[in-house]
DNA sequence: CTCACGTGTCAGTAAATTCTTACATGTGTC
DNA sequence: GACACATGTAAGAATTTACTGACACGTGAG
């Protein structure tokens, strides 16, 4: 995922994603490799239903992807893993994503 | 400013700063050069006290820089424009700056 | 003096985010 | 059956953020 694909949305998902600092240790944590949810809740000390919905906010915002795996001895197991992101913020880039804002997308269509 | 140099509080502060679509077109509308606040909150078409809280989060954020001058006709302007940030995002980048987070800092300096 | 223009700030409200507790499901083992 | 482990989700409280409206100040022009 590069910067230069994502739309006004997009980029307000992915950086409102990244202003917490619990998602940014998530984020680091899943640097190094895919891990189950369970597993990562005790790793980074915080609730298990508190790390599914910082999940949930970093998958819809493209920053990682889950997979329900099943393990060897039956069970259910959900990795998550980081995607390839590659966000160059600068003036610049935030002045070409502008048009592409919802809003300003539609006070162009609907004047 | 670069993303090499910031601390984890400063990310997250920038981070936070960029999540919200009124601040982008803000940055976006600063990318072309100074402006000041009364005029800048007639082309968004938003109050001038919003106008005034988005910038102060964006200045405390690094990403815009505010500065008083007195005008010809001896009126008080206060000049906004964008800083020269360049923020490189990647996962490897967070995992770096995980250890500089606020909340992990205090857990190692007080255990 | 009043008006128009610039500045900043405070009080109150509306809305979104964050977090905990408790519940539900399914599988393998003792 | 009861336990340990995995999954997901829903309700409610606490906190933070976003926004409006009203107020303050200062200057130059009519």
């Amino acid at each position: 995922m590069d910067s230069e694909d994502l739309t006004g949305a997009q980029s307000l998902a992915a950086f409102a994603a990244l202003a917490n600092p619990h998602r940014l240790r998530i984020l680091g944590a899943l640097a190094d490799g895919r891990q189950y949810v369970s597993l990562l809740a005790r790793q980074l000390g915080m609730s298990r239903p508190l790390l599914h919905m910082h999940l949930q906010k970093l998958q819809a915002a493209g920053l990682v992807a889950g997979e329900l795996e099943l393990s060897e001895d039956g069970k259910a197991v959900k990795y998550f893993e980081t995607t390839p992101f590659s966000l160059h913020v600068t003036p610049q880039a935030i002045k070409a994503l502008v048009p592409t804002l919802p809003e300003a997308a539609d006070r162009k269509e609907t004047d």
